[in-house]
DNA sequence: CTGAAAGCGCTAACAA
DNA sequence: TTGTTAGCGCTTTCAG
């Protein structure tokens, strides 16, 4: 209930202000403010009238060192322009709507420094519960989170031990379940294309897990392609021409995520390949930007959305079992074969 | 500077337990955990070592309440799924890198009691400044960022009057430079695509600009398709599909945003038309997802980066003039014809 | 260079 | 239903 058209206050006003404009103790406009049932209604309108009037805005930082409860959730996550995260955070901001808390983010760059960081700036504030993507994090960064003495979720990622709770998809198993269709479909040379390692934990367990199922085969990578810095369709574009360049024998590109993979479907069909015939292509995440393409793209979905709902709710303590304590909540996958598969 | 290792703490710590741990005063404690400059080496040391050893995280609620200093400055904009903004808040965020600022962001959805509200929480916190996405609020609104005390910058467009100061592009400038362009190039039978107006200001104003300036060459849109929710390649597609069923004979397709745009570039290159000899198109936005496709999209680069940057000095005090006070800061849109301009 | 005292603006707990 | 009294954990100010 924000307030209403303020006169001239330069001095932010206080509890003692509004007090005094209604004639009202302090403790009873702070119980109006915070919708108390246990005051008047007269007393309650003559508040809220003279809290409009004035432009009252309450101060937090004051409620919050008295009442010792900060209606904040922090969200860690590597990047705000890697578009995999909004859907997250959709989930997040949506499961927590009503439930009186209010989401933080931060952004940590996929650095492990700038996460202890950014969690210790985010701890300092004492929020009610902290949402984290991944598992690996420096000692010092689960030695804070441990110490929190609050809900701590990990999220998109289940291969590891978690501080507290987590919610996540098996990369492994995802890297599997692909690598599985593509040898079902019949394809047998293999390159992977996707992001320097060290960086991308999630990414590197995809990989895995996709080497191993091939390895089950009696097979192995044909050829792998790295690059650094950010995903765009240009640098799909490019890897996809140099991949193809060194081995064009290649029956099957797997990229590390939907945005490469959808620059490199565009470069296959620029060069008239024959996709999913002679050359099958698969990325990964599930991303709303592949429904616009000529042929849809072969995916994985990550279950974003879900991975977000369920962690936030964990946060918020809603729930459905009766159960307290840690969750650990593992989603599944899904393999969409799309057009690029045959 | 984050602690290391701690034992065993679930009360949170505070700067007592440190004082006790050190055997220094509490003061002193506090004095070297803000890293002021006097304090004998020696005792520093010792301060340090026992804060790591017990895991301290300073509580920053208490220590703003006592110092009336909050180092956050409050980020609002409409979405955080619009790709548009992540680039906004990057710039944002390397401007405060070493002010000692921290963004925090809060999310719209464009509309106004949505930002209101969100606002309301913001300011409730205290922070030392603002940046809010566009010019159009409430009057309450208005009213609240005006008696807040603190630096507001409003950002992304400069069509109309801030509250403090402003830093943007005009979009009628914008629109209109986007016709003259076409104008030029030849085209006369021009249709618009674009959101609901009376959620997006920016996109309206763009219109305007546009209309206007194909009033003083004694022409008219030929048709308009508008479309709710977001934003998305397939939804550019069927647009498009659209719009030209009912007008083949359209010459020009200006979209409200680059998204939906390469969506419709992508209609038109599988339809197999003529792009740009019978009909051109243009987006807006500059958005890096462009480069990928065999066509680059027209379109107009609204700096957001830059505005990011600009809209943080300002609220970092960083004005390289000596002035203080509200500034006004226009930048330049800038056409990109790209290929799908003759 | 270090320490002691006095709040910051609000709310918990109790009293009236 | 309303008011009073103590702090919340830190920093400011001023003394030593």
């Amino acid at each position: 209930m924000p307030p209403y058209l303020p006169p001239e206050a330069h001095r932010p006003l206080t509890l003692r202000d509004v007090s005094e404009a209604s004639g009202v103790s302090e403790m009873t406009v702070s119980r109006v403010l915070r919708n108390r049932a246990d005051v008047s209604p007269a007393t309650r309108e003559r508040v809220i009238a003279a809290a409009k009037m004035l432009g009252y805005v309450p101060n937090k930082i004051a409620g919050a060192l008295a009442s010792q409860r900060v209606n904040l959730v922090g969200v860690v996550i590597p990047s705000l322009s890697n578009m995999v995260f909004p859907e997250v955070l959709g989930g997040i901001s949506a499961a927590l709507e009503d439930s009186g808390l209010q989401p933080v983010f931060g952004a940590t760059d996929y650095k492990a420094d700038r996460e202890e960081n950014v969690l210790y700036e985010m701890l300092s504030w004492r929020p009610s519960g902290m949402i984290v993507a991944g598992l690996e994090h420096t000692d010092v960064a689960r030695a804070m989170l441990a110490n929190a003495g609050i809900p701590i979720v990990e999220i998109m990622d289940i291969d590891g031990e978690p501080v507290d709770s987590m919610v996540g998809i098996s990369h492994k198993r995802a890297g599997r379940e692909m690598a599985e269709t593509i040898l079902n479909a019949g394809y047998r040379k293999i390159g992977f294309l996707g992001s320097k390692m060290p960086d991308d934990h999630r990414a590197r367990k995809r990989l895995e897990g996709f080497s191993e199922a091939l390895q089950a085969a009696g097979l192995e990578l044909a050829e792998v392609e790295h690059y650094a810095g950010g995903s765009s369709l240009a640098k799909g574009r490019e890897m996809t021409a140099s991949i193809l360049s060194r081995r064009p024998d290649l029956d099957f590109l797997y990229y590390s995520n939907d945005m490469i993979g959808a620059g490199g479907l565009l470069y296959c069909l620029d060069k008239g390949l024959d996709v999913p015939g002679k050359i099958g292509l698969a990325g990964f995440n599930g991303l709303e930007l592949l429904d616009g393409f000529r042929l849809r793209l072969a995916t994985t979905d990550a279950c974003r959305r879900e991975i977000g709902l369920r962690a936030a709710e964990i946060v918020a303590g809603k729930n459905s079992d009766g159960v307290i304590g840690s969750k650990h909540i593992e989603l599944s996958p899904i393999v969409n074969r799309g057009d690029t598969i045959r």
